[in-house]
RNA sequence: UCCCCGGUAGCUCAGCUGGUAGAGCAAGCGGCUGUUAACCGCUGGGUCGUAGGUUCGAGUCCUACCCGGGGAGCCA
């Protein structure tokens, strides 16, 4: 007989039948008339309890020296239960004890340190909190590709492997498969003619310059995998390695940007509220108290939209000082942001129209020729989730704008061609998967909403 | 990378002004119970992050380093 997965199970309009479930114990509690097991499979939350009586034939051996993260293999008859704390239980008919547990078995039945889980992340899936996670992060993976599929854009597997490195976004993880000290030629500087693809390459730092030109042949694509960043970032925001969502639109100028960067926002938000009922529910209640409150306000409320010269204004006329000081021209800081949209507008803002001389070469120059068609989502509790923008698709202005960056035009031959050769507006923004989690869960740490982080020093796993 | 705080049993922590380590949970054994982070009793368990230093004596004070947390910068 095939197991069951619990969650079909508890999704069940009654009680009645055969079951067979195999999973890993929460929790045994062993009496002299019958043990009950806490079971779960992952694919829920809550599990269920498996009830067991002295009548089987291995109850004395086996049954009762069954504990927390043994795995077993249970039939039984799914019976409505007596007992407060749940609707169905298993009237266990029999059980295989799979897998033993070895003493030293680190999961306790109490609340760990996030900290402490981390250094287990191969046995933190089992918790309640991490099995939620890993659950609500496939619901909106889901959600991500089915917002895009519905909508006509084409999943391009942007590369991973990069000669280019978009602008700097950041320090960049080298690829190579020679030893430091052989790459060093007489003079000290190094020769990449041998290394394996003839050339220095890196880890990608984010799949746009490609997804162009995707986007100028498909129309709209959209890219969704990991993406890398050597910065030495130690917060509980930077991951060295993330996942990124980069959708590119042809044809396309800041404003549409903006509508499908909220909609794509609502959308995977809404998506999770009604797959993960249950994950949700036990993040508001144990995780952040203001969860639900939050996503439903990010889902039925039309975020605040704002320039930046008018988010500057509104800066400055706030009374209490800030640690850094606010003036046209200097990029915002995590305080500024931080105050547009958790005090100014209670929720998610929209800042567009950024000076030119703090954002990147490759977006597109306003007629003031002093800022720049960009736009960043800025979400309470999390800052900038969204950064995007409209590309500048004129080939004189983008080459004098890689010249001003000090960028090597023969680097970027193929990205001004994509301007000679039937170039149109387009325009895209990225999204940190990781980020989004945090949003989506209330988790404090990004370590905590990805399985295995890799961090400054830290790669375990 | 910078600033602040921390690192004591498997886990979560206590240990006051320096005097030779403690609780709860976990584990092992026993008891009890339609139980549900079950409960009760007993037992075992620690080179107090690492390396130096001050002192008759350091978990406690000093220095350096490592690791973790919070914040900042960089960004997604």
């Amino acid at each position: 007989m095939p197991a069951d997965r619990i969650s079909k199970l508890q999704r069940r309009s009654c009680a009645g039948g055969s079951v067979r479930v195999e999973g890993w114990l929460r929790s045994a509690r062993h009496g002299k008339e019958r043990s009950f097991l806490d079971l779960n499979d992952g694919s829920c939350l809550s599990g269920i309890q498996v009830v067991v009586e002295p009548d089987l034939p291995n109850y004395e051996a086996l049954v009762k020296t069954l504990k927390n993260g043994c795995a077993v293999s249970v039939f039984g008859e799914l019976v409505t239960s007596p007992g407060k704390s749940q609707r169905y239980e298993i009237l266990s008919k029999g059980i295989d004890i799979v897998g033993e547990v070895a003493d030293d078995y680190p999961l306790q039945k109490k609340r760990h340190s996030f900290e402490f889980l981390r250094t287990i992340a191969h046995l933190r899936p089992r918790t309640n909190t991490l099995g939620s996670v890993w659950r609500v992060r496939n619901a909106a993976t889901m959600a991500v590709h089915n917002f895009f599929q519905t909508r006509d854009f084409l999943y391009l597997h942007s590369p991973i492997i990069t000669l280019s490195d978009a602008e700097g976004a950041g320090e960049m993880f080298r690829v190579t498969t020679l030893d430091a000290k052989r790459l060093l030629q007489e003079d000290g500087r190094e020769d990449f003619s041998k290394d394996f693809f003839g050339d220095e390459t890196h880890l990608t730092v984010s799949g746009q310059l490609e997804a162009e030109i995707g986007a100028l042949a498909m129309h709209d694509v959209y890219t969704f995998g990991p993406t890398f960043r050597a910065e030495n970032s130690n917060t509980s925001r930077h991951l060295a390695e993330f996942w990124m969502v980069e959708p590119e639109m042809a044809f396309c100028d800041l404003e549409e940007d903006i509508e499908v960067a909220k909609d794509f926002l609502k959308e995977v938000i809404q998506a999770v509220l009604s797959d993960c009922e249950e994950d949700l529910a036990f993040f508001n209640e144990r995780i952040e108290r203001n969860l639900l409150n939050s996503l439903r306000n990010a889902v039925n409320t039309q975020p605040v939209h704002m320039t930046y010269t008018d988010a500057i204004e509104v800066l400055k006329g706030k009374s209490k000082g800030f640690t850094f000081p606010v003036s046209w021209g200097a990029d915002l800081q995590s305080e500024h942001e931080r105050f547009l949209c958790e005090e100014y507008v209670k929720g998610p803002v929209v800042v567009t129209d950024y000076p030119k001389d703090i954002k990147a070469f490759y977006m597109y120059v306003n007629d003031d020729e002093k800022t720049v068609r960009a736009v960043d989502v800025l979400l309470p509790g999390i800052g900038e989730i969204i950064g995007g923008s409209q590309r500048e698709h004129r080939h004189d202005v983008l080459s004098r704008r890689l010249m001003e960056a000090g960028l090597p035009l023969d680097r970027y031959k193929w990205y001004l061609d994509l301007r000679r050769f039937g170039g149109v507006p387009h325009s895209g923004f990225g999204l940190g998967f990781e980020r989004l989690m945090l949003f989506l869960t209330g988790m404090s740490n990004i370590r905590d909403v990805i399985p295995f982080p890799r961090v400054p020093g830290y790669a375990e796993f």
